[in-house]
DNA sequence: TTGTCAAGAACGAGCATTCGTTTTTAATAT
DNA sequence: ATATTAAAAACGAATGCTCGTTCTTGACAA
């Protein structure tokens, strides 16, 4: 709250005539957040041909990182939900919005590359995608050789 | 620190007898887990044939589980890093550690399976399979409804 | 008696939040 | 134009709570 206020450039009072408390600010910033990658993806699907999960993968981390500049309000977000059972549901619902999301595209992915097993592929294979793109936000806010681009480019190694 | 207290049957400040902060604490258990998961990669890499990445990262994520129980301990320690600088370094160093294993490995793996840039794959690679790793640890705290061998089948799918 | 260790109350820093007050805004009257 | 006034917004010190840590006290062992 003290850096949000400061870079709010308001006093600390006058945050809370915006927002209701800083569970409501984190939980209106993260809807902005999600649908922006939302429609991010939106515009992916309409693309033709359809692109790789890589391109995807590192469209979403791309947005997040504008969005964001230093992903740590993630990291703390996470551990705030992680400690306290009444927080899960917040976090876990935004979690399951964006699975379902990389199911969708993966679905039509693996349905062009004429698997016959796309849905159940695309339905095991999100939580993965999902988990690198969490693992890929721990690695950039907590180690300080990280290097995004080869972490990116390494995506197109994992012939999904 | 006040489960760690109930937990162990010791009053408050008798804690501070064995270790001198919590800091300290952390630090301390975290180079138990971390040898313990070094000892079975050593083990796993002396098997012939040499077990798959999957198998390999089952055995972590299994070990993690056994040794931590619910990890959202592992998400606590994450944010306090990410929130401040200091911490940073000691969190960072475990990572690196942890990613140097899993490079150490795959290198050897791609190297059985004929691949002639076997390290730089290897290189490539681990900072995924770390991501991995974290994304399992995450989802596992943050989803009510995650399906930890749902997420360790899907493994398979990668062929790596 | 002396030394060791645990107990647990007390401490103090950090945090989100509140609230009485002041300042700014904008509409209306003079 | 200027003055008046009511509403809205912002201020920021004060509050209450949490949490890691310290310190005094007391019990038991050597």
């Amino acid at each position: 709250m003290a850096e949000i206020i400061t870079e709010s450039g308001l006093s600390a009072g006058a945050i809370y005539s915006y927002f209701t408390s800083k569970q409501d600010l984190i939980v209106q910033v993260t809807r902005d957040v999600l649908q922006s990658r939302a429609d991010d993806l939106d515009g992916l699907e309409k693309q033709d041909p359809l692109p790789p999960p890589a391109v995807v993968v590192r469209i979403f981390l791309n947005g997040m990182t504008r969005d964001l500049g230093n992903p740590s309000i993630l990291v703390q977000i996470w551990a705030a939900a992680a400690a306290d059972p009444d927080n899960v549901s917040t976090v876990s619902s935004v979690v399951v919005e964006l699975r379902s999301l990389y199911e969708r595209y993966l679905r039509v992915w693996f349905e062009n590359k004429g698997f016959g097993d796309a849905d159940a592929r695309a339905h095991a294979l999100a939580p993965l995608v999902v988990g690198l793109c969490q693992g890929f936000i721990l690695q950039s806010v907590l180690m300080p050789d990280f290097d995004a681009d080869a972490y990116l480019a390494a995506l197109d190694l994992l012939p999904l």
